[in-house]
DNA sequence: GATGTGATGTAATGACATTACATTGCGAAA
DNA sequence: TTTCGCAATGTAATGTCATTACATCACATC
């Protein structure tokens, strides 16, 4: 079993490429910047390439930070529920997924007959290193 | 012991009436519409009051919506972690807080050293009222 | 009365995201 | 092969969310 995804078009390769660079996330824009020698003129052209990849799985996006990342774990299938830790000093973003904390906000959810569609969890801090300085 | 907040200035009192009034989230810009009557007439106002509120935790914030809400409980102390489920239909939010949750989320950070400002946990989804509609 | 501080008023700008519409490239149906 | 349809793309304009900069006001303290 392989997780084929489709293939991606020359704006959507250039956008993964620069989130995959970049070791952090970057907003729209950012990237905007970081492809002009591209050809890239329009905001438009990064959302819609943003759009297709977060829809395969490749690229997250951040809420409280409103910017995307490119994913840690690419080749896996999409997983259930991540948790996000942000790094504010370094911009560092490490992601991982815990069974339990999913285990309980389905219960909750499950409870009060709610259906969950999209869920976000993110730790905004400081990470080891920056805090060893 | 009581919860003594600060007494709230005018404009902090009418930022938290129009989000109690309304039972929902509201934009910065949709409040500010709300409060022109009353003689608001630039965003600034409404953000600084909003931060205050923030502060005192009688209204939260919610990243996923870039909207603010009037807190569920602003009686109580802040507590630890809050989780919203955020209905998409109606626009209903509910808050509660999942002492597990906290807990692995807090293990997750002890064990890789990651120091923890600020966690945000939203759920969107449906809510078992619009479901049942 | 002079001064300092926190709240307020106002304008301008910056940052993030979407709508609208024209065009292109390419495979399938005729 | 031509035509049709559709997905991707290009471009401009606009909408939405948030902050910076600076002037003013209210009020307590000295």
């Amino acid at each position: 079993m392989t997780t084929t995804h489709p293939e991606l078009t020359r704006n959507q390769s250039l956008v993964l490429g620069a989130l995959t660079r970049a070791e952090g996330p970057l907003s729209a824009y950012t990237i905007l910047d970081k492809l002009r020698d591209d050809g890239f003129r329009a905001p438009l052209q990064v959302y819609r390439a943003l759009e297709k990849l977060l829809d395969a799985g490749l690229v997250h996006r951040l809420e409280s930070l409103n910017a995307f990342v490119a994913c840690a774990h690419p080749h896996c299938h999409t997983q259930g529920l991540i948790t996000f830790a942000i790094c504010e000093d370094c911009g560092q973003v490490d992601e991982f997924s815990d069974p339990v904390v999913q285990e309980r906000l389905g219960a909750w959810s499950s409870d009060h007959g709610f259906k969950a569609e999209k869920t976000t969890i993110e730790i905004r801090g400081h990470c080891a290193a920056c805090l060893a300085g």
